[in-house]
DNA sequence: TATTGTTATACTCTATAACTATA
DNA sequence: TATAGTTATAGAGTATAACAATA
């Protein structure tokens, strides 16, 4: 009779969504010659940010940023530009390449996820649902996966 | 007026979604003291099943499983038995204790997931939406993070 | 002294390849 | 010859720690 706890196939059907998601990103990712943390860290450079606030965003150490910008900057896709207010920042900014590459991942990220088995309607609506799930953090943190981004161990 | 592709913001929500529901899976699981493939592996074991079928039910890869098993096994929540009619088998059963464990997995996978931001009318629509998403194939990968599990490579 | 970025190193998750026992 | 499981090894994605330059 629980009314408690009716989510067990809620459960299930989000682990497989997730599942397809997932693959959907890394193929896609893949497609356009990018890591799965280069491909992160693009989707996050519409404005210039420092390596330190990329971190941030990506709940990433800032030590691993280092070598995923070292990558982008190779392909062209981004730019380090010192910072003169402060010399020890470096601002990153999108190259007219990075830009066109951000787009054509965020077009193929949109199709070709499932949400397109979904009418106007029921993506409306999922819209609503997912917001409210997520509340109202915007900082909401960006998907990545990999090992755990930082679980507090209890320091028993 | 592009009406053919409005999820922008949609694809926005569910990485963050995701990213939620990863963090809380990965700190349930390290709270039960197991790893997250453990926990995987052990999501799957209602009805036994061979190793060989947990590598294909998991998506990992055969050899994968060996360790897995065994770090459940010396916790006393799995054992291998070998299959009499097919010795080179050995199939995974659960323990009493092992079956404590899932249980215990699985509620709190269920609570504390931010779905319960949402009303049971909510959820009952969002369960539809999922399973609309999922589509018919029952077999939908289990989520498990880490690298691509496998992305056919273009042989160009 | 504190902070940005870098380097070196290590750990986890997963795959591939080579091996064994059995079929 | 093919298949189930194991072992050894390698690679990707992270983190931590130590360091240099700047603040």
């Amino acid at each position: 009779m629980r009314a408690a706890e009716p989510d067990e196939e809620l459960v299930g059907l989000f682990f497989a969504v997730m599942a397809r998601f997932r693959d959907h990103f890394f193929s896609t990712v893949e497609d356009e010659g990018l890591t799965p943390p280069q491909a992160h860290a693009l989707r996050q450079l519409a404005e210039p940010i420092s390596q330190r606030e990329l971190a941030g965003c990506l709940g990433y150490d800032a030590s691993h940023i280092t070598g995923i910008v070292d990558g982008l900057e190779e392909r062209g896709l981004v730019q380090r530009r010192g910072d003169p207010a402060d010399r020890r920042v470096k601002q990153l900014v999108l190259t007219d390449e990075g830009r066109k590459v951000v787009h054509r991942l965020n077009q193929r990220l949109r199709r070709g996820t499932a949400l397109e088995g979904l009418t106007a309607e029921d993506r409306r609506i999922m819209r609503r649902l997912l917001a409210k799930v997520v509340g109202d953090d915007p900082a909401a943190v960006p998907w990545s996966m990999g090992s755990p981004r930082r679980i507090e161990r209890r320091t028993s």
